[in-house]
DNA sequence: TCAAAAAATAATAATGATTACGATTTAAAT
DNA sequence: ATTTAAATCGTAATCATTATTATTTTTTGA
């Protein structure tokens, strides 16, 4: 996915392109990782002084919701990265220490024989935790 | 686990028996499913009015610590329940209205054969998220 | 091009979960 | 019973996230 596409997508929804919203888009083009809203903020402040989270949040959320970004949860703070949708369905080894993922292409729910007859299934989580080669 | 069992292995490691800990755990023992700190407090204050937050999470977070307790995010909160160590390592379905859970024997590490080489895993995730049949 | 309308932003305040801290109390060991 | 470390209480601070209102910017189309 890159920012031109992501745009795109929002202006057939009648989203409006700003510049800043241009710029969240591109920070997580360039890097291939999860990142957390304050630090999006940070280096989207190096070029927008001004921005607050309001601008952040409402942008992440946003872009989540329109399946340009995925989430997760990461010691306790939301964390977004963009989604890869060359895979399909997949799921993620993440790094704990630079957040930098690997996409693991097993899903489990494929596997699941349990009987979860009478539940409901809405949704699944399936993430591998630990050091990347660089961290490690 | 019963509460005589968690709290005696605190003893072991030095840790005291007070009431309020002694309530906690009972909590959990009653309560088969994944409860939030200010649902813990709120139980406890009960039976102790003065109970703090400092008091809940300190012992909430030494009880997991010592593997009585498991832990998770559920909407942006944490939520402890008591460890079912009866089936040893496995994961959850979750209900996501009342926080109900069903242990899922299968764990999709024995299933992984991407190839993880250079990759430290120190931990993994696999939670399903639905509504169970009552709240269905 | 220009004006209007809708959307987005900035600045700031509020909320809610979690953590921290100093003074006091309590459990348990001698 | 005394001592000492651990635990608690009461409260304040922190931090991520959400909300609010006034202002600014995009976009559209006359």
């Amino acid at each position: 996915m890159n920012v031109e596409t992501a745009l795109q997508r929002l202006k057939e929804k009648g989203y409006k392109r700003t510049k800043q919203r241009e710029r969240i888009v591109e920070i997580f083009v360039q890097q291939d990782q999860y990142i957390a809203a304050k630090d999006i903020l940070k280096t989207i402040q190096e070029d927008f002084p001004g921005v607050s989270y309001d601008t952040i949040y409402r942008n992440l959320y946003l872009l989540t919701e329109e399946e340009i970004l995925e989430t997760t949860e990461l010691g306790g703070e939301k964390h977004f990265r963009l989604g890869c949708e060359t895979h399909g369905h997949h799921h993620h080894f993440i790094c704990t220490t630079c957040g930098k993922t690997k996409p693991i292409e097993f899903c489990p729910m494929n596997s699941i024989n349990e009987n979860l007859k009478g539940y409901d299934v809405e949704n699944h989580k399936f993430e591998i935790y630990g050091k990347c080669p660089q961290c490690h």
